[in-house]
RNA sequence: CGCGGGGUGGAGCAGUCUGGAAGCUCGUCGGGCUCAUAACCCGAAGGUCAUAGGUUCAAAUCCUGUCCCCGCAACCA
């Protein structure tokens, strides 16, 4: 079975602040695939994935639902799970952060690295607001002040662990040097190397005190591991590594990770931060790092759901798993992000599921059963044509296989398709109708099922690490076993004098566009497609804020607000989102500048009244100085409009 | 002069590293066929490869300038 040995491989573990969307549900469909796959090669695969459940972030967004941090990733971590199970993904294990034994490990591995002086005790200094109990940097604050709170900030140190990166630096240049394999895609390997490597390595901040959802350095409890050394460590820990070197067999068998299969934002973290911990704890890298690309909403007609994210249990409601599973494997490209809309995944589904596979599963079956009761056979009569189709056939494994060792699984699903799309190729030129009007030929009818049968189920047997259940579908009703891998380059698997199925089953029904996106506008109201009227979003969508704290009429009575007049407005050239206004307030004029250039050309500043803030503590912005504020109201999609009184106002007037 | 990605027939992309007849899927149009899920098969139309220069016998591909889009960073007072 494990002829070809292990192959350990993991996705990155997901981040537990929310229910992960299709995007997020990408990396495991892919890592799937690729499991899948190996295990039908032979490999003796260990597959992982998980959740990563720490940190500030967390323990937040639990406070304000009112429910405890752990109470908080229990649901979402359940969550993840029944969407990574729903699309049938075929992991060995499930990696929780929050798991005792992973949290042990953790402790100890700290522990082991302070020891051995890789890790020391450091500050962290910034500016720090001591009721938020947050640091912040000098650029964060506004007004000078917290940007929380609106408090004095005073500049403090805070008792911080520290990873000394550069010692391994050397080192990690050389491997990733002689290794050229080891980050993937190779163009992220130049990236890497002239952003981080070369130019010096910061040490890395490894503990925190400002917050307490993590796991606690045991030898200084006021401190917790800080994210990457704990969420990175999972692929070692969950297999059952030992600090102290009391491994497991699993870990001993299973490291080094054949495949970290991550998201291209957190490449870094894996060719940088990663390898050099391993280093530090001793132990051999990992053999391949690929940062996949991302699968984004598209825009277009999809606008009309805009501000829903789009979800895998949905697009599963409408389409199917194996249709999802199919659609974002075959959407996303190498090193290109790609991209998902409810057209795009309609198209597919009919033209790759429905028409090229579905209805070739249809028509074969309904001919055998039409002209032979669903009898099988090869009668051994050959054409020209035959060997035409068996040599694409049994070229195909082949192919997929090479495709797949690049961690191409679109361009392998891609080769899949061209071996379907031969044999309906090749119903058209053996024409079987007509072979079935004249018992003369019947011979040779049969034997054009019977090539129609065994290649399809050739197919089938290699779509199973892409669309498991499609091809065990496709198997039982052609009533055909799936072909060892071994023996997908040969042809005549199947066993002359077999029945069909009498009554095939639609695969994949066609869907009507027009009614999908129907569906989809009842299930996802939203704004009319075409310009969006102000009027029409704001009457459907609700804002809330979080309230803030109250203040008192002396609070208020401390802001000047005036009406102000643009005289002069230009775009601020260092930057993509300001406009720095010449605003007249009674006898004075003031430079203001603002971020609202997506929204207003400069053109169209000039001559509004609009409401100033007037006694704000001026301020550089991208160098810019800035001496009020212009006051916008601001809807849930970030567009901006600018506050004018409902009258004509004189410049200067106050507004109170 | 912050960092990076991109601009190839109507749509989505490959090809760019290692110059050498512009390709794939979908859509459109015409034809064929009827076993099948209005499907399948064949054929056609449609591109100054963002733009301006340069190198070369030869440029989508290499070099330089310009314009546009998209992320990130910073700033959204």
């Amino acid at each position: 079975m494990n002829s070809k040995g292990k192959y350990y491989m993991t996705t990155a573990i997901a981040y537990t602040s929310g229910k992960p969307h299709i995007g997020n549900t990408y990396e495991i469909v892919l890592a799937d695939a690729i499991a899948r796959f190996k295990r039908q090669e032979g490999y003796d695969v260990y597959f992982q994935t998980g959740t990563d459940e720490h940190g500030q972030k967390i323990q937040e967004k639990a406070e304000a639902a009112g429910i405890t941090p752990k109470e908080h990733v229990d649901q979402i971590a359940g969550e993840v799970k029944r969407i990574w199970d729903l699309m049938n993904s075929s992991y060995d294990s499930f990696v929780r952060t929050t798991d005792e034994d992973h949290e042990k490990q953790v402790q100890k591995i700290f522990k082991k690295l302070y020891d051995k002086g890789d890790i020391y005790k450091g500050a962290y200094e910034g500016l720090y607001c001591t009721p938020c109990e947050s640091f912040w940097t000098e650029s964060q604050l506004v007004d000078g002040k917290c940007p929380d709170c609106g408090r004095e900030v005073k500049p403090a140190k805070e008792e911080a662990y520290f990873f000394k990166m550069s010692k391994y630096a050397d080192r990690l240049i050389e491997h990733i040097n002689t290794h050229p394999e080891f980050i993937q895609p190779v163009s992220r390997k130049n990236e890497m190397m002239n952003n981080f490597l070369l130019p010096g390595l910061q040490d890395l901040c490894v503990s925190r005190t400002s917050f307490s959802w993590g796991i606690p350095v045991d030898f200084d409890p006021k401190h917790v591991v800080y994210v990457w050394l704990d969420a990175l460590t999972n692929y070692i820990t969950k297999i059952g590594y030992d600090a102290d070197g009391n491994s497991s067999e699993l870990f001993l068998k299973n490291w080094p990770a054949d495949l970290h299969l991550i998201g291209k934002d957190i490449i870094r973290f894996h060719t940088i931060y990663w390898p050099i911990f391993l280093m530090a704890l001793d132990i051999p890298l990992p053999k391949q790092v690929f940062g996949h690309p991302w699968l984004l909403q598209g825009n277009g007609k999809m606008s009309k759901s805009k501000g829903n994210v789009l979800y895998a249990d949905e697009l599963v409601e409408f389409f199917g798993v194996d249709a999802v599973r199919y659609f974002v494997l075959h959407e996303m490209p190498f090193d290109n992000d790609g991209v998902i809309t409810w057209e795009l995944m309609v198209e597919r589904l009919n033209s790759d599921l429905a028409n090229t596979l579905g209805n070739l599963v249809n028509r074969t079956i309904s001919m055998s059963n039409k002209y032979f009761g669903g009898v099988v056979k090869n009668s051994g009569v050959s054409e020209g044509v035959d060997e035409d189709l068996k040599s694409l056939v049994t070229g195909t494994a082949a192919k997929v296989e090479a495709k797949m060792e690049e961690l191409r699984v679109a361009d392998a699903m891609t080769e899949v398709f061209n071996l379907f799309k031969r044999c309906n190729k090749y119903i058209d030129e053996t024409t079987p109708w007509i072979l079935a009007k004249d018992e003369a030929t019947l011979p040779r009818l049969e034997t054009v099922m019977y090539n129609l049968v065994e290649s399809i189920s050739i197919g089938a047997t290699l779509l199973k690490s892409f669309m498991p259940e499609t091809a065990e579908k496709v198997l039982a009703q052609l009533n055909a076993k799936e072909v060892p891998y071994e023996e997908l380059s040969g042809f005549g698997h199947y066993e002359s004098g077999n029945k069909v199925t009498e009554k095939p089953e639609i695969l994949f029904a066609r869907l009507d566009l027009d009614e999908v996106l129907k569906k989809v506008e009842e299930r996802y109201p939203s704004a009319p497609e075409e310009e969006p009227k102000e009027e029409a979003v704001l009457e459907e969508t609700v804002i809330d804020l979080e309230p803030k704290a109250e203040i008192t009429f002396d609070d208020f009575m401390k802001m000047q607000f005036q009406v102000g007049e643009i005289i002069e407005c230009k775009a601020v050239e260092k930057s993509k989102k300001l406009l720095c206004s010449q605003v007249k307030i009674g006898s004075q004029v003031k430079q203001i500048v603002s971020g609202i250039r997506k929204h207003y050309a400069p053109e169209d500043m000039v001559g509004k009244k609009v409401m100033v803030l007037v006694n704000l503590k001026p301020a550089k912005l991208a160098g810019v100085l800035s001496e009020g504020m212009l006051l916008c109201a601001e809807d849930d999609k970030g567009e901006l409009a600018l506050l004018v009184p409902d009258k004509d106002m004189p410049a200067g007037a106050e507004i109170c």
